[in-house]
DNA sequence: CTCACTCTTGCATAGGTTTGCAAGATTACC
DNA sequence: GGTAATCTTGCAAACCTATGCAAGAGTGAG
């Protein structure tokens, strides 16, 4: 009872060859008849494929590398979640990788990767160099970055509609009546923090307004605070458009706390992402959704497309999402 | 530059046998001149070893399957990461399942953990049935229970000191003056919800006060919410400890929003776990760490102590942590 | 009953690595 | 320089499954 219990033993016991229950259990043909011989014997025997040896024939390991970088941003524990539970329904399993870094622990991430055979990978919101996409390439293995663009690559990749969302909140903090209107961006040297600010920016333009001042929150809850500061002490905002909610709950600790500022009340604040905890009691922030659903099937989707089919295109899905409107920013009168 | 390159491929372009290129990768004794030839071999065709196929030989996947229920709980994550970088040091990597189910679900996941040839389980806060943990130890594969006790198991579990802790905050409650005095526990199905009842019970009349009334809040926000607001209301109480953070915030919100309390001049609210979000501006909560970097090292270590000597004993390992005083309760005056 | 045709099934090989074994190469020592 | 001891190295088997191939079993028609 000690030694893993292989198909062959099921075949000695149920009076056939190998090959047979590997058929039965691989889904190709065999008669009815061989077909309960081999359950009743591999049930009896507590018999299951080993996946690590099909995998190796096959070349199919049926696990997807997933790798993230701010797991504290509880964005993406919520995607991760998702992402597990629909690529379980398609077999997949997700062997999942954290890096803070940016450079060459990404790569050895990436080199780790490959060791496990991943049938493919999802980058969310890590960046990926030229140099790392090639080798993806070269050996065959689909990526697909999650909620992070890349200029003008011919990379897969789903994001949402961040310029798009972006102008929404810009139309909606000008209407909201306030007259000096900062950003906190996320960081700048992601598309997705550049994005948002150019989108914001242009928005404001369009409505007739200007971006006062703009900072780089970094993501991090530390910058994004102090930003805060300057861009009210300094530049007299009474609005803010922060790069992502988990920078927005930061901001309106800080105004809240330290600078005794009241929300909306002398200063709006309006966030991004729309995670759970922007419902709640203690900051009912008014936010862009990021659509996660829509966003994780159409991740899956076009991964395993590029999986079941080296040359599919790398589709560049972009999703629009609603503007959540809660109580952290003051609310334009009429429509 | 399509197919995989292999060892066999290695060894050709090094002039030398495949067993020899094999030897310099898996660490075992070559000289230096094959070591030189291989290596510079390798890194022209870009080699890596196949994980696959080494595990299949050597019985050792490197890999461990981490099934967690609440990934919405920042605790969670929080230990995810700091496990996947632990185990990351030791050359083992996490194949992730997430499951709410109690029962049959568990099942399944646990069938396709063992498909993958996982080494080893870590089980953070879900429910294992007998059955499965010998399923496990028929299989040979190590498992722990990380943040969830088992009653009487011989199985290997690292917790923290739940009676403890919670003790502890009964007895600064009670030093706080609190005169009516409630629980919000985690789910009492749960052995790690039944400790910290039991040790706040006990520590209530150890301190010669007594628990005026408890409510099971499941670990869900919306129940304990409910539970806050009977207690409150119908219990007269003005000290709650709830069972865990995220419920904590929950209640805070509720009190706070929708029932106009104030936290902690009308309610003491106390919560147990210190997840990063605790220290924030908007709740400040005090609370009974419990010490994820410690916890996730116990985890590892007795986790590959398991793997590496069939036959190690399973640790029970229970860790002590402090309280931290913020100011969601009152403060005792004197010490 | 025979023939042609389709289903099933077993044999044997492949997939990429580790490792016991034995032979060859090297070292050490007298 | 000779012998014993230690290192290196290649060969081949093993890990567990999937699958092409060919032979056997079954089916239907004439």
């Amino acid at each position: 009872m000690k030694g893993k219990v292989t198909s062959f033993d099921v075949a000695q016991r149920a009076g056939v060859s190998q090959s047979a229950v590997s058929r039965v259990f691989s889904g190709a043909s065999a008669s009815k008849a061989t077909q309960d011989k081999v359950r009743s014997a591999a049930d009896a025997l507590g018999y299951r494929p080993n996946r690590l040896a099909r995998g190796l024939i096959t070349g199919r390991s049926k696990i997807i590398g997933l790798v993230v970088a701010y797991l504290d941003n509880q964005f993406y524990p919520d995607a991760l979640e998702r992402l597990s539970n629909v690529l379980k329904e398609q077999g997949y399993h997700i062997l999942i990788f954290t890096t803070k870094g940016r450079g060459e622990e990404v790569k050895q991430t990436f080199d780790q990767l490959m060791d496990y055979q991943v049938d493919g990978i999802i980058a969310a919101s890590v960046g990926i160099s030229d140099e790392l996409t090639n080798r993806c390439a070269a050996a065959g293995i689909p990526l697909v970055l999650f909620n992070r663009g890349q200029r003008g690559g011919a990379l897969a990749q789903v994001t949402s509609d961040n310029l798009q969302g972006a102008a929404k909140i810009a139309s909606f903090l000008v209407k909201g009546g306030h007259r000096r209107i900062g950003h906190i961006s996320g960081w700048m040297g992601s598309i997705t923090g550049q994005d948002r600010a150019q989108g914001f920016a242009s928005g404001l333009q369009a409505a007739g307004s200007e971006l006062v001042h703009q900072i780089d929150g970094m993501y991090r809850r530390d910058t994004a605070a102090e930003a805060a500061e300057t861009l009210v002490s300094e530049h007299g905002c009474d609005a803010i458009f922060v790069g992502n909610d988990h920078m927005a709950f930061a901001v309106m600790d800080h105004l809240r706390g330290a600078m005794k500022i009241s929300v909306p009340n002398d200063v709006s604040i309006v966030g991004y992402d729309d995670v759970s905890m922007a419902a709640w009691g203690a900051y009912e922030l008014t936010t862009l959704r990021q659509p996660v659903n829509r966003m994780v099937h159409a991740t899956v989707d076009t991964l395993l497309a590029m999986i079941e089919d080296a040359d599919a295109s790398a589709d560049q899905i972009t999703i629009d999402g609603p503007l959540v409107v809660r109580t952290s920013a003051k609310v334009p009168k009429e429509n």
